[in-house]
DNA sequence: TCTGGGGTCCTAGGACCC
DNA sequence: TCTGGGGTCCTAGGACCC
């Protein structure tokens, strides 16, 4: 179904929140929240804890009483939890439909035709993903994926929808005279404040508006959004999901770090995480890039540093990219500084089919290496040069020519710490 | 004291080549 | 002496998403 004559967003109500309670049926009618990594903010709420005025984003410390007084339920994030249940609801998707794009963890579009797109055929999706998964779900069913977003709002807000609501074509103007352009899905802060100082301030003023100005002050994706707000479809039902073109794992830290030892092992442990990523889904990566910052709030100085290091040799290799990592950092570290986050990103991403000899083979034996053994492998071979891999025989077409980027063996740059605006 | 962790796409401008 | 223009690649930065 390459061209649907509609599409319904499907959106898991209060994900993460919705998750716990799947998992606890005691939890029902309870206001509940999830919290970031460290416990730090508030990243899910239950209609109840909605209702309470809690807000997406608070500080854990802000609200940590009116948590308390009013009995509201509160886990820290459990990200393997939420990743299977997504897999489950999207799996019931698969079954329910016949086009199904996995937009993110909790959402999904559907590509339908002319007999799925009403009310009904949605109720009955909604009714399957309930009872294979018990997350409740809301969708919103419209002739392109951007009004689609707009009906899902109106399925969640409108109580007598019960979750379910088909924007009507015939009074698109009255419907959209109601949405506010900053709730329009891909109308960030700056849109929306640009798009206030043009006196837009609805969805439909902003879908009246002259196609070149858009295209000047938004550039092409602001005018595909305000094309698809007139009702024509400029963004496709995208079936497959792409492998990634950069892989990222980060975290804040509790405490501020300020051991260099420290440091390399949370270094390493981001390294590691992000050669699994790159595994899974069969590719090597080319590059890699590391960075260091202290916090991001209060009275400065705050800072940002980092690290880009050029492959020798495109890889998915645990020891490699944990050793490259550590040599990124060992060029970035700086002591006397309290640093409160650190991240490994690979770049330059290639499936693993492209690069011959025996790289990915390789790449699999360390996958099940403990971090331990990895380290070991590491501290064994650190400072010594390379560690042996396998050939760099090729046949990528444009392998040959980036290869002049690759001299010297290491193109590292860093850059001094730089201070970052507050 | 305490403030998430991921991603994508587009554009402008400079380097470089012919 | 005068003085080109088209094309590609790369990077940084800005916008957005969940």
């Amino acid at each position: 179904m390459d061209r649907p004559t509609a599409f319904a967003l499907v959106d898991c109500n209060n994900f993460y929140a919705s998750c716990e309670r799947a998992f606890d049926p005691s939890l029902r009618g309870r206001p509940v929240v999830v919290l970031s990594n460290n416990d730090g903010c508030i990243i899910a709420r239950s209609d109840e804890a909605k209702a309470l005025g809690i807000e997406m984003g608070t500080p854990y410390y802000q609200v940590k009483g009116k948590l308390k007084a009013h009995g509201v339920v509160v886990f820290s994030s459990n990200y393997a939890l939420y990743g299977d249940l997504s897999n489950r609801v999207m799996g019931t998707l698969a079954y329910a439909a016949p086009a199904v794009e996995t937009y993110s963890i909790d959402e999904a579009f559907l590509g339908l035709d002319c007999t799925q797109a009403d009310p009904q055929f949605a109720r009955s999706v909604q009714r399957l993903v309930g009872q294979w998964t018990h997350i409740p779900v809301s969708i919103g069913i419209a002739p392109t994926k951007t009004l689609s977003k707009v009906a899902n709002r109106f399925a969640k807000r409108r109580k007598r929808c019960r979750g379910v609501f088909r924007l009507p074509e015939e009074e698109l103007d009255a419907w959209l005279d109601r949405v506010e352009v900053r709730d329009i899905w891909g109308i960030g802060p700056a849109y929306t404040r640009l798009l206030h100082k043009n006196r837009v301030y609805t969805a439909k003023q902003l879908r009246e508006l002259d196609d070149r100005w858009v295209r000047r002050h938004m550039t092409i994706v602001g005018l595909r959004t305000v094309w698809e707000l007139r009702g024509i479809s400029c963004i496709p039902l995208d079936r497959a999901k792409a492998a990634k073109a950069n892989i990222m794992c980060s975290r804040s830290f509790g405490e501020p770090v300020t051991e260099k030892a420290d440091l390399r092992e949370a270094v390493a442990t981001f390294a590691s995480r992000v050669a699994e990523k790159l595994r899974a889904q069969q590719s090597v990566a080319g590059a890699l890039y590391v960075f260091v910052t202290t916090k991001r709030f209060g009275p400065g100085p705050h800072y940002r540093n980092h690290a880009t290091v050029t492959l020798p040799v495109p890889t998915a290799y645990t020891p490699t990219l944990v050793r490259e990592a550590l040599r990124g950092l060992d060029g970035i570290w700086k002591a006397g500084i309290r640093y409160k986050k650190a991240g490994v990103m690979v770049q330059d991403v290639t499936p693993a089919a492209q690069v011959q000899g025996d790289l990915f083979a390789s790449a699999g034996q360390a996958q099940d290496a403990s971090l331990m053994a990895v380290m070991d492998a590491v501290n064994a071979t650190y400072g010594r040069g390379t560690l042996a891999l396998a050939s760099t025989g090729t046949k990528r077409k444009d392998w040959h020519r980036k290869e002049g980027h690759r001299s010297p063996r290491y193109t590292t740059r860093w850059d001094e710490l730089a201070e970052v605006r507050a």
